[in-house]
Order: C-alpha cells, then structure tokens, then sequence
DNA sequence: GTCATTTCCTTAACATGTTAACTATTTTGA
DNA sequence: TCAAAATAGTTAACATGTTAAGGAAATGAC
C-alpha cells in the first residue's frame, strides 16, 4: 500500500495526451490546408454523420462543451458551413444543419483521412487498435458499461 | 478498400478526448479546492518527480507547448509555487523550481491521487492498465519505439 | 392560471492550445 | 572576428477549454 505517486512517464492523463498528440499531428497537418480547425472538423465529422442535429446532441457527440460549441457554431455559420435554425415547436431549441459546401470539405480529405486512419490501424495492428478503443471506452463516463 | 470515414463513435482521436475527460473528472474535482489547474499541477508534478528543470526540458516532460508553459510558470511564480532563475552559463536559458509551498500541494493531495489512480487500475483490472498505458505510448511520438 | 423550477442555450472571464513572428544569446564558419 | 545560422524563450493573435452566471422558453406543482 505505497502512497507514492506514479511516475509521469507511466500516468496515463499524460499518456493520454501524448497519444492524443501523436494521432492529431497528422490529422492537423491535413486540416491546415483547410483552415479548419480540429473541432471544426469534429463536428463536420458528426454533422455528416448524423444529419440535422440540435446543439446538445450535437455537443454530446462532437465531444465538446456547451460554450465552446457556441462559438464553434457561430463561427462556422460565418463561414457557411452550418446553418442554424430555430426549433419551431421548443423555441429554445436550435437545429444544427451541415452544408453543402462543409460536406464538400469532408468529401475532398476522405481519401486522406481514410489513409490516417489506415496507417495508424498498421501501425499498432488490426488487434490492437481495437483493443486500444475498448479500453478507451471503459474510460468514457459518457458510455455505458 | 472503402473509403468510408469510420463512424465518429469509433474515431481514435474522439475516444482519446473521451477517455481523458473521463480520467480527468475525478482529478479535477480534487485540484478544484487546491485552486491550480490541471496544467499547473503536471507542472509540479514533473518538478518534484525530476528537480530543477530548464523551460524545454520541462515543457516535454509535462507535455505543454512552449507558450503555453511561458504563461503557466509566470502564474504559478506569482503564486509562489515555482522560482525560475538564470542559468549563469547559457543566459538563454532559464532554469525552474518547486518550492515548498508547491511541494506541500502535492504532498497534501497525494494520498486522493493515489486512490483516483488505484480505482482506476481496478475498473479497467491491472493487465488491461497495463496494456492501455503501452498502446497508448505506441502512439506517442516522442516515445523511442 | 401562475410562479418556481427545469431546460436549452449564451455570455463572461480567465487559462490553455496553436501557429507565427520576434528578441536575446550562443555557436559556426569563412 | 564577425556576420549568418541555430538555440532558448517570449509575445501576439485567435480558437478552444472550463467554470460560473445569465436569459429565454417550456414544464410542473399548486
């Protein structure tokens, strides 16, 4: 029953950024030429994804928070690549909706983003990786266990 | 060979963001009432695991981008947690120090760190922390594969 | 029906992430 | 020896992370 703490080499908050390091790097790289930024692109990502999606759901499943997506939103709205509209029945609500032109953004990288994500499969191995993302989601309070 | 994007709820860099919000909760919880970040407190953390430190040194032990550690270390100096002095050598360099009064915050909230860290260890069971913490450092770059 | 509560979202304030430009010091090399 | 290049760190500008407070619309208890 040691009260030592772990050594930062081996705690995983850290770990867990170095990796997060290491996998954005690439992904950045692609997405400077877009001047996107990375959560800009996540929530591109969900939009294309899932279609029209109100702010919390879509909060929730870009994995950002509240605040951040607010600003997001409004400045990706400038740049045409949302659209918000107003939730007729809940006036609260608003609808989050991707456009054509940020589809266009999505569609132009797949063929990069698909090779990304290839070589990172490689680079651990087919097993691994799925390993490594069941682990991870044992981490995530919002998933259920 | 599809190049379909992978769905969002099985992306890489999301399920890091996850995983760390995860990890990070019950961290944050506790430096709530230290008042330091979460940055601040790898910063001592580093410090006291390796002893007085040069600025880069530091900044890639503690996984912060330069800037950002400029910033950092002047609050935490102004809080009286750190010292940062130059080196009478090379007067480029600047070289930082725990002081007591940052070591007591680690000292002081050693035995919850340790605790976060073993409930951890126990949800995921050690051989999958073990596994997790050397998956992720496949994916670090700066570890020397 | 109405007022307190809840829900959905925005704003504010401060800290950090990120890239680029800049300063100061040291090292190199002709 | 001295100007060009490299190194260590800072500053700037903008975007996001984080917590707290605020505002508007819907809901619920009475």
């Amino acid at each position: 029953m040691s009260s030592k703490l772990p050594s930062t080499s081996r705690s995983l908050p850290i770990a867990l950024i170095r990796a997060r390091e290491g996998v954005m790097s690439p992904i950045r790289d692609m997405l400077s030429e877009t001047g996107i930024t990375e959560q800009q692109w996540r929530v591109l990502r969900v939009l294309s994804e899932y279609g029209m999606l109100d702010t919390t759901t879509l909060a929730d499943r870009s994995s950002l928070l509240f605040p951040s997506l607010t600003r997001i939103a409004a400045t990706m709205r400038d740049k045409g690549l949302i659209t918000q509209t107003r939730d007729d029945v809940d006036r609260r609500r608003q609808l989050i909706e991707i456009t054509a032109e940020g589809q266009k953004i999505i569609d132009d990288r797949t063929a990069q983003t698909t090779k990304i994500v290839a070589d990172f499969k490689t680079k651990l191995g087919f097993e691994n990786y799925e390993t490594l993302l069941d682990l991870l989601a044992l981490l995530d309070p919002g998933s259920r266990d």
